[in-house]
RNA sequence: GGUUCCAUAGCUCAGCUGGAUAGAGCAACUGCCUUCUAAGCAGUAGGUCUCAGGUUCGAAUCCUGAUGGAAUCACCA
């Protein structure tokens, strides 16, 4: 739309001979109750023109008619100038631009991005909240690429800590030797009731303490089993070989179920860091910041940077005992990241409980003279919150990944087969149309929502299948397939339409939009603004569907040219469900 | 208490850098399958955009304040 903006600052200036930037240029859709199809907005241009809006429309209007030959007609309601583009400028959009085979394809803008996502501990499974996490990174990881950025996607695991070593010693005392093989229960599964069970027994010693006599406080300390549990930490750092043994096998088991879930939900990523191998980082960078005079020492030796100046607090960089904190270790892994990959740009994608600790991260970051701090970007979604409030492990509210990926895929069966979609599948057909419909239904739910907003999820209503879903949008495609399965005509060459009617137009309009609407969710690290584009264009193409008769055009021209039209939105929808990790099927 | 984020239809959400009568879906009610897949299409009903000020030709959108909700302000991660 660019040439309309150009034609309008050449206008004003022609008429009213004053000099305006494409800024001023104020360009919108048109209102589907007015003819046209963009419309620029007057008002700004009354004070040059000293006329009122209806006139400043009217005389634009007729420069753009005279002067640009893709005006073909405007109407000017108040101070909005609706113009009309030819139905040959629409065409050639769709032959030159929508129909060309690269449309859907990236063009490498040259810049580097990684987007670190998922960064589970390994001591329970995944939920809800990690689910949310996932999808959003792959997500915004498949949009960056698509707009051109070469991108890592990368996943930093805490494997080690006091909560592996709780699970560690509640299977060691109360495990006698179960494994995932001998439970039959899957590896992250088996380490999550471990930890439960800690934290069970860990409350009655609490209880048991709390009775004798001593404060809430003292118990919490005094418990033998948390004492153990710092012990074991400790043998841990030590390199105790049998502590290391257990570690590392139980670690094990929880990496083997996490990697059944993450494929379950199509995830992947390109590197993985461990913070068994990062968690002694960022010691040097403490230094760093120390012979700078960014960091201080306090009496008692430990370092703190004073961020008040900022509107944030002193904030602890290393303890007086010279071990890391987590900011520490933070700091480290980002220097370590941006040594190994040297990107453009370094995306965290992290709940909205971390928006201080990333902004006190990348604040430090640039006080340390970073250049590419800048770079940095967390990217904070909101809390998945159940009807009763927060999800909460004690209380058995947690919603669990696998158990959710099963339920959907359940529902997609039940659905599909009371609508009598699938005579002639086998088997596996059918089971991978289920767990393509549940997981499309699912994702869509979850990513169709602004990242930043907190997100409800009742888990007694099931997630729809009906209406602004995902399963919506890949019937819409099933249903163009069967079409175009049907038509068996040689789709390649142009078609000399040279009328449209209106849902005809609306929909080539729509898919022009594509490749600004991929830029605008890249910008914006927005996934919602894909799935709403996707919903809008299938449902487009249903109204048109439903209007137009595409086998039975009235000629052979007409019908090469719908199925074009038909053939090209099932390739949007498709690239655009893929930004969003979700497959749409052939048939449904 | 300080800081940050959120508040739009009964419910779940859109609404771009301010622009026309605030849009979808679900739920409710009406129509449409001997015609390319009805997981669809068309329609009815449903709104003081939390409230009060301000900026502007024009505010759901920007600013200030209030109210309600969430997160955070650890020598936890």
């Amino acid at each position: 739309m660019d040439f309309i903006i150009e034609a309008a600052i050449k206008a004003v200036k022609t008429l009213y001979n004053t000099d305006v930037t494409a800024a001023d240029v104020n360009l919108q859709e048109t209102r589907k109750e007015f003819e046209g199809q963009v419309t620029i907005v007057t008002f700004p241009f009354t004070r040059f023109s000293k006329k009122s809006p209806e006139q400043t429309g009217t005389d634009i209007g007729e420069f753009l008619q005279n002067e640009v030959a893709e005006v073909s007609g405007f109407n000017v309601i108040k101070g909005f100038l609706n113009i009309s583009l030819s139905d040959a400028y629409w065409l050639h959009q769709l032959n030159n631009t929508i129909l060309k085979p690269d449309f859907t394809v990236a063009k490498p803008n040259g810049k580097k991005v990684m987007v670190e996502y998922s960064s589970p501990n390994t001591n329970k499974p995944l939920h809800l909240g990690h689910v949310r996490n996932n999808l959003l990174g792959f997500s915004v990881s498949e949009i960056l690429a698509a707009d051109g950025y070469e991108v890592i996607k990368a996943n930093l695991v805490n494997d080690r800590g006091i909560h592996i070593c709780k699970s560690m010693l509640a299977w060691q005392k109360f495990g006698n030797g179960e494994t995932p093989a001998s439970s039959g229960l899957k590896g992250d599964h088996l380490v999550g009731k471990y930890y439960v069970i800690f934290d069970k027994e860990y409350k009655k010693e609490i209880d048991f303490l709390k009775e004798i006599g001593q404060t809430e406080d003292e118990a919490k300390k005094n418990a033998p089993l948390i004492k153990e549990a710092q012990e074991m930490l400790q043998q841990w750092e030590a390199g105790n070989t049998e502590v290391i043994e257990l570690w590392k096998t139980m670690n094990g088991w929880v990496y083997e179920g996490f990697t059944e879930t993450y494929n379950k939900l199509g995830v992947s990523f390109d590197k993985y860091y461990y913070e068994s191998n990062t968690y002694l980082l960022g010691k040097d960078i403490v230094e760093e910041g120390l012979a700078s005079g960014v960091f201080f020492k306090k009496e008692d030796g430990s370092a703190w940077i004073d961020l008040t100046a900022d509107g944030l607090d002193e904030k602890l960089v290393r303890r007086a005992d010279g071990t890391s904190v987590y900011i520490t270790q933070d700091l480290g892994t980002a220097q370590l990241k941006y040594d190994d990959y040297q990107m453009d740009q370094s995306i965290y994608v992290v709940g909205n409980e971390q928006d201080y600790h990333f902004k006190v991260l990348f604040l430090i970051l640039e006080k340390l003279g970073k250049a590419w701090a800048k770079g940095l970007y967390h990217l904070s979604y909101g809390m998945v919150d159940l009807p009763s409030g927060k999800m909460k492990s004690r209380e058995g509210t947690v919603v669990d990944a696998d158990d959710l990926i099963a339920e959907m895929e359940q529902t997609a069966k039940t659905q599909t087969e009371a609508l009598g979609k699938v005579e002639g599948y086998s088997d596996e057909d059918k089971n991978k149309l289920y767990h393509m419909i549940g997981m499309g239904a699912l994702k869509y739910f979850l990513l169709k929502v602004e990242p930043k907003k907190r997100l409800l999820f009742d888990p007694n209503e099931s997630i729809d299948f009906q209406g602004h879903t995902g399963p919506f949008i890949q019937y819409t495609h099933a249903r163009i397939k069967s079409v175009l399965s049907r038509a068996g005509v040689d789709l390649s060459a142009q078609t000399p339409v040279d009328r449209l009617d209106s849902v005809e137009r609306d929909l080539i309009i729509t898919l022009t939009q594509f490749s600004e609407v991929i830029s605008q969710a890249a910008k914006n690290h927005s996934p919602a603004i894909i799935a709403n584009y996707v919903y809008e264009l299938a449902k487009t193409y249903n109204k048109f569907y439903h209007e137009k008769s595409i086998l039975q055009a009235e000629d052979d021209t007409l019908k090469k040219f719908r199925l074009q039209l038909s053939s090209a939105t099932a390739g949007v929808i498709s690239r655009g469900m893929s930004l969003l990790g979700i497959e749409v099927p052939e048939r449904m």
